[in-house]
RNA sequence: GCCGCGUUGGUCAAGGGGUUAAGACGCCUCCCUUUCACGGAGGAAUCACGGGUUCGAAUCCCGUACGUGGUACCA
């Protein structure tokens, strides 16, 4: 019987949530979720200069409007809390420890200076490596290098200290990552990291494999960018816990830059106008005000589905997923080896997708928020579930139904007169003069009883209908622009049409 | 510098020895619509380079170039 599929993401509180970041958590969720298995929040708060207080929250309001949810976390407890690194501190102290007495460690005693010193020497010598490695380990202030009683001294002095990892020279270490396949390092290359920092606090290395140990991780998704890292994490889950039981890794591609290479920064969005964050991030230290897709008037299904077909696909020429789709149509082994250049235009094709196949009722509350922060109270929803209707085929984000169907609460200030004055002539002027007398009769408002009252006036005056229809529309919504004429007119109502008419015809 | 990873149109990408090298975004043309969209029909545009292996290479191998990540008591 096979190990239940759990998974993890450890985010740590320095910042916004970025897109590569939910991608990640996208990714780890999908896969759990396909499997039946559980996600888990980790917090990698042992970073005390970065740390941003409020990052922590940010991150989980961010989970919450995405939808994907931790089963576990320091939000919601689990059997293995805490799951705050800082909370946990005095338990890496033991491996550390552990991994001391079984000769894969080590105390080292030098100070900032000294390590300076010796990247200085080595510089200096040709060398093409500046690690802390075999080559420089016994010339530096270690436990290795001092005898037993010198470094108990040292360290019954308090003397500040940090543990590192010994690594065996000439060794080759190998595994198979879900998406790259075989990876090899030559132990060479790998140089002697610091586990435990000064403060007490473990590095990241010490803390991914400990809590992974501990926590029953059974499969490690994380960003490229922690490939070549990954030999210290498998040489400690060989001293510590054994192969056998090591999670299997899958190291996620990139999102890179538009324009340009590199890896896509909050910067970038900034310079090319669009957010890389998930929600609006408030910076506490500066009060700078980062946007943020929901913000933006993204809906988070569209958000997932973007994210997720940037870097995977299943093979078909399926575009849009949902979230329901993507846990069973996802698989770790079709997501690509190369980094994925972010498109904008493509994200807001996602958005439009998604607000056409998306339910009137469930774009309601979105839509009615957009109109409220815009000033206009909604006091009654079928109206407004009308004209969401109406309008939701052309709107690309949500607060462009503010921009299309604001009309229908406030009567334009301004008629874009430029528009029809060109054709304007008398004989129309007359045609929406008595066009008011014929709606003022008409016995009731239907959609079609206005299109055609419009069309037979126009044809008893013999003038085009389309030539009309123009004017129209400037009249009732100020523009060129808006869904079709009748349906608008419907919509308002006879008294609203009638004195939009009025007023547009003392511009004219 | 050293180490790792990558490279199919402008972008996302399918395809993993024989294909007219899918599809999507964007762009362009036309139709629909006398607004703008939506929808429909078309179009331009691609296998980084050089060597192999093979009857045959986008696909396999080796180089090169380019990109990217790491090289911290950051994650």
């Amino acid at each position: 019987m096979s190990k239940k599929v759990r998974v993890r993401f450890a985010p740590s509180p320095t910042g916004g949530l970025h897109l590569g970041g939910v991608r990640t958590v996208l990714y780890n969720y999908l896969f759990a979720k396909k499997h039946g298995g559980d996600f888990i929040l980790r917090v990698e708060d042992t970073d005390q200069a970065r740390y941003v207080a409020g990052a922590e929250q940010y991150i989980i309001d961010c989970l919450n409007w995405c939808g994907l949810q931790p089963d576990e976390g320091p939000h919601v407890g689990g059997p293995f809390a805490p799951y705050r690194q800082s909370e946990r501190k005095e338990l890496y102290r033991k491996y550390a420890e552990q991994l001391i007495a079984d000769g894969h460690a080590y105390y080292a005693f030098d100070t900032p200076d000294e390590l300076d010193k010796m990247r200085e020497l080595l510089k200096t010598k040709g060398s093409h490596s500046l690690q802390y490695d075999h080559h420089v380990r016994m010339n530096m202030r270690n436990s290795l290098k001092l005898l037993a009683d010198e470094t108990n001294s040292l360290l019954n002095a308090g003397t500040p200290y940090v543990i590192r990892i010994k690594v065996d020279p000439d060794d080759q270490v190998l595994f198979t990552d879900m998406i790259r396949g075989d990876i090899s390092f030559d132990t060479n290359n790998v140089d002697d990291k610091v586990l435990l920092k000064a403060d007490g606090m473990p590095t990241y290395h010490l803390a991914v494999v400990v809590d992974d140990f501990l926590m029953q991780i059974t499969h490690a998704f994380r960003g490229e960018e922690w490939l070549p890292s990954a030999p210290v994490h498998i040489l400690l889950w060989k001293y510590l816990f054994g192969l056998d039981k090591m999670p299997q890794w899958a190291h996620l591609p990139l999102i890179l830059k538009p324009d340009g290479n590199g890896k896509l920064s909050k910067r970038d969005g900034d310079r090319l106008g669009f957010p890389v964050y998930a929600m609006d991030w408030k910076d506490p230290k500066t009060n700078e005000i980062t946007k943020g897709f929901k913000e933006l008037g993204f809906l988070p299904e569209a958000f997932n589905n973007l994210l997720a077909v940037l870097g995977w696909n299943d093979g078909t020429e399926q575009e849009i997923f949902s979230l329901e789709e993507l846990i069973e149509k996802f698989s770790i082994e079709r997501v690509h080896k190369g980094g994925a250049k972010f498109d904008f235009e493509k994200a807001k094709w996602y958005n439009h997708e998604w607000i056409k196949k998306t339910a009137v009722e469930d774009l309601r509350a979105n839509v009615k928020e957009v109109f409220e922060s815009n000033g206009v109270k909604i006091t009654d929803e079928n109206y407004l579930d009308k004209i969401i209707t109406l309008v939701k085929d052309r709107c690309t984000l949500i607060p462009d139904f503010f921009t299309q169907g604001g009309f229908f609460f406030n009567a334009p200030q301004q008629l874009d007169t430029d528009a029809v004055k060109p054709k304007w002539n008398a004989d129309k002027a007359a045609f929406f003069v008595d066009f008011c007398t014929q709606l003022k009769a008409m016995p009731d408002w239907e959609l079609s009883t206005i299109e055609n009252e419009f069309k037979t006036l126009a044809a008893t005056k013999n003038i085009k209908p389309g030539e009309l229809q123009l004017p129209f529309r400037v009249m009732l919504v100020g523009g060129k622009f808006g869904p079709a004429v009748f349906e608008i007119a419907a919509l308002l109502g006879k008294e609203e049409t009638i004195r939009r008419i009025n007023y547009a015809l003392t511009l004219f």
